[in-house]
DNA sequence: GATGAATGAGATTTCATTCAT
DNA sequence: AATGAATGAAATCTCATTCAT
């Protein structure tokens, strides 16, 4: 997620330095996406140049259509990073894909919980996440149909939890699953986007009470 | 919001189509943001040129410039009007500033609602007003200050309403102002957002009335 | 030669304030005239636009092309203005015409000294006259005739003024007199060059004693 | 010094075409700064486009940034380039570094012969490096760094070469060094200046005649 | 596989000039 | 007489892409 883009790597873990023609390729990859990152999270994708992602990764200024074949491509591929890079944090905390063993209300009071931290800590990653999400919003964004994927993946995986929740008896049976998840997405991510504008004015902290307060009896069944 | 861009000159008293230096600039300032405000929306911040704004408000490649000074300029002046465009609608609504005859509990349901239907009927304001939100999360960007301090004056402004409501016992005492302003002010945003980029799949009727659950539930008074 | 360039100016001596149209058409010209001096010391010729000269002379972006017609036509009255004053100096020194009672190499060796002044002490027309002589060495420019002229018209004042010298006995009889005038011509405007590019490196005071010794001995008669 | 400008690619080694990357580097680098040489000579700086220069080269519009990064570095380039031509005219007639076998008022004398024989066959060199040296002196010129350095280092040359007169005898012992070299600096450049803005009026054969004259009889020791 | 030289389209900006007020 | 709104040409610079090395 942020490995040290500035020298072009060294070997995973074998016994000689050997390495194939593949890795090299995965490696150079690997480092001009996390170049790439670091740039449009500063910069913006469009004040971003293939030039000096491939420079900052420690490659040439050709690098970039070498390895990717054009900026879109790139872009595509770190939108899709960015992506996979939430939900691995998910993964890794355990409340997605859910658990049979938790109340869903819990876990999703706990993923807005792990999303917030993933703002704070990978915020490299998060901004570049929500650059790019922006992006897509213009109707002739190229990005668009990459983030209206995704959106309703996140959208359906929400739904499918608080439909967990209905059935044990953590969620109110009147919660209407599509409706909820498109707001606590909302949430989420609205509350993110006003942190990485206004570091110093948006505190998570207080944001995340608040949110579990919100979700805890917006649709959570009063015990 | 939407005046026809292409015939810019329009007199305005009876007789004589006599016009003042003042209105000529006026009115020209008046085109420019009009057709950059289309333009943004549907190609975005940096996909729209300042001799494409120029041409399509009916005049020169050179007028953006001579009128602003700069794109930077431009946009920052357009930033402030759609801000001012979401304000207008409150106004007019009669949701902010906040009325002592309704129970402030009742006006920020009304308020997030006003919203959606912000979006939905001015489109083009909403779209171009998302766009350059996005465009403000890089760290270097030129417009974040921007929208640092309108979204600072809109949480303000969500915190006061509650806080108001703690008063005329609409919203639980418990409820922190600030938390509860990020939060509300998150989920209108981030629904928003996911509409623009998704209209087919994100419905605001259902999304409206998910809101009014949460917010009801998250802190009001049960009646 | 350094009025005030801010304001539109007084009127001159009379009773009334009441002044003619021609009179405020010289004033707006005189003033604008000397913004643009200013403005080539400053920037050079094609770094001023008659926008900032209007400007900074108190008027309108548009009262150059409004008084002169176009930017060429104030350069060639800048140029002659800047010449004029070298020839006003000369003439109030009374080193120019040459004056009978004087021997002529002692006034070629005061015109040295007084050009010299004239440089430190209208540093702005100087740095303005030199920056419009070097503007008229490439072969294209348009500022080249006037100086032709110009040059022209100082060689053969020198030239005169060396003749002169050879008859009143202040100046050898071998002496070239056109030879002579194109090299004290470029000993002067050579030396002020220099004088002006670097201030801190050029003492015109050890320039001045050095120009005196390399005339007297090299065209006076020994005494 | 004047290479033809229109057909850049000539290759070094026998057989093949091959070159190295580098070599088109320089092969490149030299053929633009001829182009702007020559246009420099024509229409001065500030009419000289790097678009011009490029094409002027046989390489595209975009060329001159591409190899120099700015118009400005090239100008400095080119600024530098001329300034060699004249150093190498000198180092190739003998006359600077001193030769101890030369009485230094000789070759004072013989440089000032060199440098007006240089502007004569070298005159693209000559009228581009006084057109920058003109360019120069505006106050807030980005040339002028560059000819305060070379000027100073011009007059240094100029009086060490005096100093050594002073020592083998050829000059008078009371000539100051400094005061002379900024006096013989100036006649040889205000000389060659006349002469590019009026070649047909200023004859260098009679202008070295008189030179001569001058620097022998100015601080030459009577023989 | 990798580099970087070269291109040329396109963006922003400056500015002399024209002309309505 | 004077202003300044508007134009449109031209300049510099950036940059994604192509291709020789």
């Amino acid at each position: 997620m942020s490995s040290s883009p500035s020298e072009p790597r060294a070997g995973s873990p074998g016994l000689t330095v050997r390495r194939t023609q593949k890795d090299r390729r995965n490696a150079t990859a690997h480092a001009l996406l996390a170049a790439a990152r670091q740039l449009v999270a500063d910069r913006g994708v469009d004040q971003t140049s293939v030039a000096d992602v491939g420079e900052r990764a420690g490659y040439s200024r050709g690098s970039v259509n070498h390895r990717f074949g054009s900026k879109k491509v790139l872009l595509q591929r770190l939108a899709r990073e960015t992506q996979q890079s939430v939900e691995a944090t998910f993964r890794e905390s355990g409340v997605l894909p859910s658990q049979p063993s938790t109340p869903a209300l819990k876990s999703l009071i706990e993923l807005a919980n792990v999303y917030l931290r993933w703002v704070e800590q990978a915020e490299g990653d998060a901004r570049a996440f929500f650059t790019m999400w922006g992006a897509a919003i213009p109707t002739e964004s190229t990005l668009r149909e990459e983030f209206v994927a995704f959106d309703d993946h996140f959208r359906v995986s929400l739904g499918e939890l608080i439909s967990v929740g209905k059935e044990d008896g953590s969620v109110r049976p009147e919660v209407d699953p599509s409706g909820a998840a498109v707001v606590i997405a909302g949430m989420i991510r609205g509350v993110a986007a006003q942190r990485l504008i206004a570091p110093e004015l948006v505190d998570l902290e207080t944001a995340h009470r608040a949110i579990e307060s919100f979700v805890r009896h917006g649709i959570g069944l009063a015990a």
